[in-house]
This record gives C-alpha cells, sequence and structure tokens, in this order.
DNA sequence: GTTACTTCTGTGAACGTTCCCAGAAAGCGT
DNA sequence: ACGCTTTCTGGGAACGTTCACAGAAGTAAC
C-alpha cells in the first residue's frame, strides 16, 4: 500500500531500531491513536488529558483506559510548538572545573531557585559551560525557545553568553552583577559593603598589619570584595599585602598566605576572599607554627561548610546563597508575567567565631 | 481586515506584553519571514540554515542578510516537533540537599558526561529532583521528548524515577546500580573489591580493632562499601563496630567516630564510607587527643579534595568520577543509535598516603 | 413551543519546522 | 538537437498538539 491513514497507530518510525533486525520501534501513540481507541475525538482527548471541565465521567473514563491501553504520553515539543512556550526555566553555570567541586554557594543557589520553579511549576534545566562550544550550544538552546527564561550565574566580566541574553531579550536574571554588562536585572549583595563590615570588624581587634587574598577579579564579587577592603584600611591601604589569585580555592589560600608572610612576616590579620580560600590560609598559618587568632586574625567570606571545619572555626560573612537563588527565580517570573523587574540586593550579615 | 496572511511578519502574538499598554510585543520572526524578506522560499532557507550543499552563493548570501534584517532565530520546538530528536540527554540528579555540596564527585560526573556529550554535539540538561512534586515532573520532562536520553546519579533503592525511566523504555544508564532495578545499563566501580582492598591494607599495618563508619545503605556503593569491610575482616567481623548513618559527610564522620571510641576505646583503626567521612572522623580523633596514624590508622573512599586536605594526608580509594560521567554518557549514546548497551565496570586503585 | 442557558463533543486551523518530490536551469558530451 | 547529469529552487505534506468555534443535546423557565 502506498499511501496510509494519518490516525493508523501501527505506522512504523521512519528510524528503526537498528540493534534487532526481526523487531522494529512502534510509532510513540499520538491523542489521535487514544481518540480512536476511545472512539472520541481529539478535543475530548485533549480536554481530559489537560483537566479542563466540560467532558462526562463516561468519556474521561473512556479515554483514561485508551490512554493506559495504547501507551499514551503527550509530546511536549507539540504542545510547546502550539502553545508558546515550554514552562522550564534555565540555569546557567559558567564555572572553571574546579570550582564545581569547591564552591558551595552554587548548590544553594540551584536549590534555592529550583524550589521557587517548582512551586510554581516550572521546570529548572541546568545547563553548564565548560568550553567555548558549550557556550554555543547553551546559547542556542536559549534562542530556540526551549526555555522561557534564564537565571545566569556567575557570569564573568562581558561573558558571551551574557551579551547573548541580553540580545535574545529573554526573561533572565544573574545573580551577581557583572561589569560591563549593563541593564540585565540581577540579584546580588552588596559585597563591598560587606566586605568593609567584616574588615572593620578585624581591625576592631586590634590588628594593625592586614593582608588580602584576593580572588576572581573578572567577577564582581571579587572587585567588590577587594574593594570593601581598601575602603575599610583607608590611608592604612598597602597593595603591596593585597595578592590576587583567579578562584576562590582552597590552594589560592595557601599559596597566598606563604607569600604574604614572605612579604610581611610580621603580619597579624588576613582577609580571604571567601571561606575556601580562608581554610587554605588557615592551613598555611598553623604549618609555618603561627597561632590563629592570637598571633594572626582571619577572617573568611561566605559562611560556608568550610567555616565550621576550620580548626578555630571561622569569623565570616553570611552570605544568603538559597535566597539568591529564590530571589533570581522570582525575578525571572515576574519578568514572564510581564512585571516590571527589579534589582534586588539582599543582605549579609557578619558572623563572629573564633578565627579573630 | 478579518484575515491575515501567513507569512506576515506584523501579525503580533495572542498574548501581549501587557506592563506597558502602548507596546506590543511582535511575534518571533519565522522561517516564512525570513524567506519572503530574502525573496527566496522556505526550502532554500532552511537549507542554508542547516548548512546544507545545493544551494547558490547568492542565495546564501541573500538568506543571512535577511535572517540578521528580521532577527531570525530558529524555533527548537518545531524542529524537535518534525525530526523527532531533541538532541538533548538529561541528567538527573537525586540527592539530598546536604550532599549537593558535600558530595564532590557529582561535579566530576557531569563535567565527564558533559564533555562526551558535548564532543557528539548534545546538549546536556541537568534535572534535580528536591521533593516528590519535583520527581513528577522531571518524570513527565524526560516522558514528552524533550531529551533523547537520560543518565541518572545516585538514584536509591526502588527510586521511582528508576522505575519511570525504565517504563518509557528511553534510551538510559545509571551511574551505579541501585539495588532493586533491574535490567537497565549502568556504570560503576566494584565497591565491594575497592573496599576490601584497602581495608586489607589497613589491616596489613598491623591494625586488630577496626570499627567503620558506614553511611547511605540504601544505595550501592553503601551497601557495597560495607559488605567489602566485612568480607576483609572476616571472621574478625564485629557488627558492633559498624556505625550507619543515612548520609556521606562530615558530620557523619564526626559523630560516628566519637560513638565508635566510646564503644571500643582501645580502637586502632576506622574504615571512613567516604571522604568527607574519614575528615569528620579525623577531627573527632584530634579533638580526643588521638594520634593519626600512630595511636588510629583511618582510611577514607573517593580520593577527592578532602583527601589532601586533612591533617595526614588520607589513604583512600581513587573513584574516577569523571570517566563515570563519560562512560554513562557514551553508554546513552551507544544505545541512541541502536547499538547494545554494555554495563561497565570502571577500576579503582588504592592511595596510600599518610593516615593510615 | 419558543427561548435561553449549560454541558458536552467534533473539527478546522494554526504553531514553525523538515523532508521529499517535482521540476527548472545549467553544463556537457555526443 | 538531444539526452544525461548536476545544481538549485519551490511548495505540499507531515510532525502532534491546542485553541476557537460550531453545533448537538439536555434542562429550565416562560
Amino acid at each position: 500500500m502506498s499511501t496510509f491513514s494519518s490516525d493508523s497507530p501501527v505506522r512504523q518510525l521512519r528510524y528503526s531500531i537498528g540493534m534487532d533486525s526481526t523487531r522494529v520501534r512502534r510509532r510513540r501513540a499520538t491523542i489521535n491513536d487514544v481518540a480512536s481507541a476511545a472512539g472520541l475525538s481529539r478535543g475530548t482527548v485533549s480536554r481530559v488529558v489537560n483537566g479542563e471541565k466540560y467532558v462526562s465521567p463516561e468519556a474521561k473514563m473512556a479515554v483514561e483506559s485508551a490512554i493506559a491501553q495504547v501507551g499514551y504520553v503527550r509530546n511536549s515539543a507539540a504542545r510547546n510548538l502550539v502553545r508558546q512556550e515550554s514552562r522550564a526555566i534555565g540555569l546557567i553555570i559558567h564555572e572553571p572545573h574546579s570550582l564545581l567541586f569547591e564552591d558551595p554557594n552554587i548548590g544553594s543557589i540551584l536549590l534555592g531557585a529550583n524550589s521557587v520553579l517548582s512551586a510554581a511549576d516550572y521546570q529548572l534545566v541546568s545547563l553548564i559551560i565548560d568550553t567555548a562550544r558549550d557556550s554555543q550550544r547553551v546559547a542556542d538552546y536559549l534562542r530556540g525557545g526551549l526555555v522561557d527564561g534564564a537565571v545566569i550565574i556567575s557570569a564573568r566580566t562581558s561573558d558571551p553568553i551574557a551579551t547573548a541574553v541580553r540580545n535574545l531579550k529573554i526573561p533572565a536574571a544573574f545573580v551577581g552583577h557583572p561589569p560591563g554588562t549593563p541593564d540585565i536585572p540581577y540579584v546580588g549583595i552588596d559585597n563591598v559593603a560587606a566586605a568593609r563590615a567584616i574588615v572593620h570588624r578585624l581591625l576592631d581587634t586590634g590588628r594593625t598589619r592586614v593582608g588580602m587574598i584576593a580572588c576572581a577579579l573578572d567577577r564582581d564579587s571579587g572587585q567588590d570584595r577587594l574593594e570593601g577592603f581598601r575602603t575599610a584600611l583607608g590611608p592604612a591601604f598597602d597593595p603591596d599585602l593585597v595578592l590576587e589569585f583567579p578562584l576562590y580555592t582552597y590552594a589560592a589560600g595557601a599559596d597566598g598566605m606563604a607569600e604574604l608572610l614572605r612579604r610581611r612576616p610580621d603580619l597579624d590579620g588576613v582577609f580571604a576572599a571567601s571561606d575556601a580560600v580562608a581554610a587554605g590560609a588557615m592551613a598555611t598559618l598553623q604549618e609555618q607554627g603561627r597561632r590563629v587568632p592570637d598571633d594572626v586574625g582571619i577572617v573568611g567570606f561566605d559562611d560556608s561548610s568550610w567555616a565550621l571545619r576550620c580548626k578555630p572555626q571561622l569569623s565570616t560573612v553570611k552570605q544568603p546563597a538559597d535566597l539568591l537563588g529564590r530571589a533570581a527565580a522570582e525575578l525571572v517570573l515576574a519578568q514572564i508575567e510581564g512585571k516590571e523587574a527589579e534589582v534586588r540586593m539582599l543582605s549579609t550579615s557578619v558572623v563572629w567565631r573564633e578565627s579573630a
């Protein structure tokens, strides 16, 4: 036969499964298959699957058993096409290898965003960017309409994905505000003020020779924490006592601390750009026989699990990572609903423990 | 006018953006808009966007400038619908809150899988399951045809998502083999043998009173490591010296160690079910004034960054997490290509450092 | 019996692509 | 002039839904 009915459920896929020549994969059941099995129409089946009113109890039962019989599951591509929405939100993680393991904030942001989106019945899909190739593919994914919006975390200065998102004009929110990325809604914390606050308290304990291990100056968080440090010290600021590393890592802390001690053996205070960095720095200090906090005071940033695991527990800045995730998700949803998107700054607090 | 051409680019969306009543969001440009702007047909535009041969240089240029002019981007839903594929692979992360931060394996698996899929031009989309509601939504997402396959990591015994995936008969691979989940392809390591190997070496250093802090017995990894411990000790196995915790956490290690010492103050060896657990255990030991490894030897599992950060560095089992991710991705791709899917066991090795 | 309303069902049209086929145009050898 | 191949283009059909509309059937009020 050279032609076939569009509604026949026995039509085969163009591509067979191939691994077993005797068996051929059947085409997925469609709404039409259900309709004919139930002796009803497409429309009624659609109404049942979508839980609409105005369908008789008998029809509903017939459709439901037909669905079970033919093994129907709705094709989302077709649905998304006609509805012009996907009810999915992308979350773009742009992190170098190492940080995906070390940065505890990412997980919290993710879960925070997920809980908000889940409640609004949106699916969170995380896309990670590891190579330049990924960057292109992720941009295509976002542009193709497979998501209704996007949350971008840890974007760097003039990140290609950031400009891509802006050009698409798709509802989006950044977590953190990469310098050089104009006018995209974001949520964040005031890194400058938070850094200044904790450094002030470090100074208040009488430290006078204070250095900083700064990281990730290609991000707002890195730059702003350094700026906070600078303004807290005021005229006492000594650029020689600031070391810069690309990433917030334990290793950066360990190496940075060693170098700081070389430059200034009588150092009595350190501001580490994150808790992981602080942990590394503390390890070096203790290896070299310095007592914390007696000889050297040290403070971190994040209030992550690192802070509690250090020998003397870390004084640090509590950063509400999960709230950042939640707020970013809310920002995206608001835009989808056509509301004005407002930048939101979340507050931080200083947690004073034993390390300084 | 009561009707309009299907190809008119000025048609408006059914739903306007609403936040600004004077402005109305224009419909996204379609391939037809490009075609009429370029004075060519749909077919030719499609050929250009898909980089097919048999299109003249002039046509190509005309199409490209038309695309730029109208701001066309391809609608993936329509494409997926007609092609019956999405070129996306889902990766399902089913972890309790805490582990998303503490388990370094997850990040490695993710990046491993991503690199393989990226090379094959598939988009990896990660779906996290945090609540029962998520579980349902993720299952719907997978079933809807939005992904061509799935990798499931850290599934637990009789995980609902596992059975859902099996029923769908979608190409899938597990990382680890949850007990009670039959005949789904998976990749994994031989946890029993690995645990036995490292415990044997612990015994070889002369320890005779050895306990274990076991975790996650609802997973194959947890059960098998315990089994390895049991068989390594043989008749010397003492169930009283095995403590069970739900999750692989630092806290489990710290608490477990305290309890072990209470039960058996002269304990001289500990097998911790993961490096994080070992780190917690070591902290407790040192707090209580025991020297590691002189008084008590301790070994972990994973060879994660924890291992290098412990005071005496951890002896542990090196688990190739990134390779697990790669292998799982390859397994899914193989199934998509119709090949037979084979279970793959990856080899581990014992890393001997200072902790025992 | 008419009118009006509610409940329920069927169907055409649309969503935006890709695929396939028909055929035009061009090149080339005879 | 003819046939054959290669290159290139256009348009019909299909993918599987949802939506809007039309109308049937039933109920209720007058």
